[in-house]
DNA sequence: TGCTAAATCTCGAAC
DNA sequence: GTTCGAGGTTTAGCA
């Protein structure tokens, strides 16, 4: 259900229509810059007369209406809202209403000066603060993160079923294997980890322990890690970020001075 | 310093480039759709992988990067940011910096669809809650929101110099003039209130007050009120849409059901 | 400019 | 689904 990419420059009221509605089946973006006025009614009520502003219709049903100055949206509707369109005097207007909520967006153009629909492709990742590689460099920098006495071995540690995050000895010499997550770990974390210390164990005749890194740990996936014998760490994305900071460790972007 | 619209489909780096520089100094509000990369780093930090966004900026320096999805932006900067753009390794680079704290936003664009540049006029007014002529409505609905007794007369009242807002009579009889207010009263709505008052002590024998209702009063208004044998009330938008929501006051768009 | 309180806050996670 | 807490919260009102 990918749709194609529409610009319309000036374009009738008609052929805007038919452009909204099609971006809305397809799961296209679509942007609509004209004069319009906007009515809000739900928790709150709100009026905004004519005036030229940018809107925009995103396929997961969110909706945002900005001036031409501001940060936030002057109105908007949430993902998940239901957007309805059609001609009312010769006017396009589009109508965005809540699920289960009665809450109601409606957006009177008075004139069009650009239509673009597009089929955006976003699957980039998102890091805030800091990403597992960095996660992974912070706890190099300052092995406290996992314990006292924490000894890691710099290198990579590459076993059968791949890389070990980090690993090195305990304060009391036992091998120690840590896997670090930036989110809530689930039950493959415990069973990748499990993996590799199991993989370690069979080379080598000293005590091994499995540590898992991570901000929180789902339910299931507890009950599991104490089943095979492992241990779990608290350690977020936001920590990590802090020592990398603080000890230097960042690739910064921000200049000096 | 208004700018020209333009409108780019898939133009080249150099052009894009252009085309910002020229929209940032001639206060154009400007769109770009294309595949980037965002980092950003201040208060805390962020990165995102490559993808496809809506970036906007607008000619007070607020920055937006919107995904496909989700109501908020992913990354931002506020007002009164600096914007920069440059070509670096082919790419082109837009930096906005925070003014006074040091907080950077850095999009990278690697490839560019949709440029459009818009000098955006927007004069419209934003009424939150309840217009003056829905506080008017609301006061006539229940006059407690003035004081205790207030009978207001329904008939618009013209004097010489304008139309009262509302008047009637308090509970001693006195003849009450009431000048409403959105926002904060200044002291050109405490002048008004005076015309008001003595026009109508110059048509007749009784005794005239004047009442300013209003969220709040400027300082040096508050004097002349007083100075001029003026009343202050607070009342706000919010008081008044509640009490025409609750006694069905309103010319609703949400629908019955 | 700096602080405080409200918001159509949004958003994610836990219950 | 509902509630609760955090956020690069933002925003508006004042000192």
């Amino acid at each position: 259900m990918v749709g194609r990419t529409r610009i319309l420059l000036q374009p009738g009221v008609e052929e805007t229509l038919k452009a909204v509605r099609e971006a809305v089946v397809s799961g296209n973006v679509l942007l609509i810059v004209g004069g319009c006025r906007v009515e809000y009614e739900g928790r709150a009520r709100s009026i905004l007369g004519e005036g030229e502003r940018i809107v925009v219709l995103k396929p997961d049903g969110s909706v945002l209406v900005h001036r031409p100055t501001g940060h936030s949206p002057v109105n908007w509707q949430p993902p998940r809202s239901i957007t309805e369109s059609r001609i009312v005097d010769g006017e396009l207007r589009i109508e965005s209403f809540r699920r289960g909520v009665r809450e109601v967006l409606r957006i009177t153009f008075s004139s069009i000066s650009l239509v673009a629909s597009m089929p955006l492709v976003d699957r980039g990742e998102f890091c805030m603060h800091a990403s597992e590689e960095e996660m992974r460099e912070a706890v190099l920098l300052e092995p406290r993160l996992i314990e006292e006495g924490f000894r890691p071995i710099k290198d990579e540690k590459r076993v059968e079923s791949g890389f070990i995050d980090v690993y090195g000895l305990d304060s009391r010499g036992r091998l120690t294997v840590v896997e670090l997550k930036r989110k809530t770990a689930g039950r493959d974390a415990v069973l990748q980890l499990s993996r590799y210390v199991r993989q370690l164990k069979s080379t080598s005749r000293r005590e091994v322990r499995g540590i898992l890194a991570a901000p929180s740990i789902a339910k299931g996936a507890q009950s599991l890690l104490e089943a095979l014998g492992l241990e779990f760490k608290p350690l977020s994305p936001e920590e990590c970020y802090k020592v990398l900071r603080e000890r230097g460790g960042l690739r910064s972007i921000l200049g000096g001075g």
